[in-house]
DNA sequence: TTTCCGTTCATACTTTCGGGCGATTTTGGA
DNA sequence: TCCAAAATCGCCCGAAAGTATGAACGGAAA
């Protein structure tokens, strides 16, 4: 369950853990042993060092989170301008617009502003702000002008 | 001369041979001084093999270029496929519309700003208020949007 | 040459848009 | 029944759009 997440997800430490524990059981071993120290005493705390230094990078290695770069590639795609228009419901699903979203789009085609869109839906004119807002935002634009081409281009509206 | 470069290029692993070189010493002067590994060599060990880690990860860090991961993004352009569009130069000459009065005007329905227009155009902000102002005044609106709408019904843009 | 007209630009002013918050209420499904 | 999304509304502020008016300049037609 969960633990088995916890170790994918901190493998590099509990395996550098493990490392040096193992290495310090092999320590004391040796120290049971023989009398390295005695003797040489830099070259054993060289070689700890060595050691160290080298899990240590590969700590880094392994645990540093690459920076993500983030590359736009800009893919063309044409579509048929036809007079006989047939509303795109999958674009607009795509892009999450609303029914309401939409209405409002088809009266500031049709050229009307915002307060006169508010008065024909019987809203407030802070409503329709908020509702062209979020329809600049969804389709990529900033300006009316450029929403309604973008709407236009993507059978939004005739 | 050289000296100078070289020392600059390889900073980190200069710094690095001197820190255990350092340690090495304070080592050896420990070791003269008391009797530390007797009583607790793990300790002791531990404290190195910390130190270096910390030191490996360092080196690491500076050492290595960033990992850099790729994300490509694909952009989606819709570019429309405008196929059959006659300008209707009868209706422009009757409503009386200048040729940079239209330019303008395919500006307008292309969403571009009237700083943008003004912009690409090469004139001052104030003309192509004049222009737009004009341009309403001959297409009977009063906002741009009504404008483009119009225009376009009269085939006047595509 | 004089008179239009198109084009350019300016100043000053008002209105509309659009962004950036936040907030509450409806409502359509799990 | 409860939740998330949609819809509603508000306020502030700055930017953009649009209105009104006047003026200068050059080219073309009368």
């Amino acid at each position: 369950m969960e633990l088995r997440k916890i170790f994918s997800e901190n493998k590099h430490i509990l395996l550098y853990g493990a490392g040096l524990a193992l290495l310090l059981f092999l320590l004391k071993w040796l120290e049971l042993r023989f009398v390295i120290f005695d003797h040489a005493l830099e070259v054993y705390v060289g070689a700890i060092a060595l050691i160290f230094t080298g899990l240590g990078i590969w700590l880094a290695l392994k645990l540093t989170k690459p920076k993500v770069e983030r590359v736009v590639v800009e893919k063309e795609i044409y579509i048929e301008k036809s007079r006989d228009f047939v509303f795109n419901e999958t674009e607009m699903n795509r892009l999450g617009i609303s029914k309401r979203e939409l209405e409002v789009l088809q009266l500031m085609a049709q050229g009307f502003s915002n307060a006169e869109i508010a008065e024909r839906l019987f809203v407030s004119l802070n409503t329709i702000k908020t509702h062209a807002s979020n329809l600049f935002f969804k389709l990529d634009a900033s300006r009316r002008t450029q929403a309604i081409e973008k709407a236009k281009s993507l059978a939004l509206i005739p």
